[in-house]
DNA sequence: GATATTATAGAGTCAATAAGTCTGCTATGA
DNA sequence: TCATAGCAGACTTATTGACTCTATAATATC
């Protein structure tokens, strides 16, 4: 019950593109150097962030990723889904009817985190960080 | 990002408890039968419901688990950590001091779920369950 | 006290997932 | 056209989850 690496990646990632927010695209070597991940697979990271409509790419000379929302539509639960995917990490196999009870609290409680990952921003943190 | 199957069965088999709530010990054969998992894996999880003070066990013919406590004193946090530890989900290498924020945000979301559990008791589900 | 019954411990197995690599391909700016 | 960047998919390895097997220890009952 462990967040992935992944994540921690993606999250990172993103913090950099919002906090440089530059027109320019910024290189995945760039942004892979200062987490100490390989360049491939960091690319493939954000890959989904792009499938996922958060960052965009550009080939070639001069290419790279940059963001293609506003900076402040940017959430943490958007860069989790688009990692983690957006299933309930509560999965039973059994499906017990609509009643099944002990599921509707656990799906409760993931919720509630949900709730705060999708109040809070990138770019809230960017700014705290700047200062 | 999931819960283990084995919390899944630590509720279910809780909520068996509480439901019955009879001072004569049930044995992890019954416990085992109704959801479908192995005596012996069911017993290594409850094991651990037992070093966490929720349970204990009774060795010998007649013997089984009963509550420890008080039933409505036991939480679905304190199962869940019973099982999967109480480590953050969000666990960070490097430690990049105490203003990191990515972590810090990731920990309050995380708090709110866990707050959640702790106010969820697994007798309020045995009584609108009975009902 | 012998015996059947029940939990406990720990090693071992198997499968699924996470984490990361390699290689060849495609897009594009200079 | 060529160097530079991202993209895709197959592949490998490490870690964890989900069990199983077996031997041991505790205890109620006879
Ligand atoms: S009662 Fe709900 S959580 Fe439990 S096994 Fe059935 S469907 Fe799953
Ligand atoms: S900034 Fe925080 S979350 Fe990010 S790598 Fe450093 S310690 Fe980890």
């Amino acid at each position: 019950m462990k967040f992935s690496k992944a994540t921690n990646y993606a999250l990172h990632t993103t913090l950099a593109l919002v906090s440089a927010s530059s027109v320019k695209p910024i290189g995945v070597q760039q942004l892979a150097k200062s987490q100490d991940v390989s360049t491939t697979y960091l690319s493939k990271i954000l890959t989904k962030l792009a499938k996922a409509g958060i960052i965009e790419s550009a080939s070639g000379a001069q290419g790279g990723y940059r963001l293609t929302r506003n900076k402040d539509e940017i959430t943490f639960l958007d860069i989790i889904h688009a990692i983690e995917g957006t299933s309930s990490m509560f999965e039973c196999d059994f499906v017990h009817g609509d009643e099944c009870l002990i599921q509707a609290e656990m799906k409760n409680a993931e919720q509630k985190m949900l709730q705060y990952l999708k109040e809070t921003k990138i770019v809230d943190i960017a700014h705290k960080q700047s200062t």
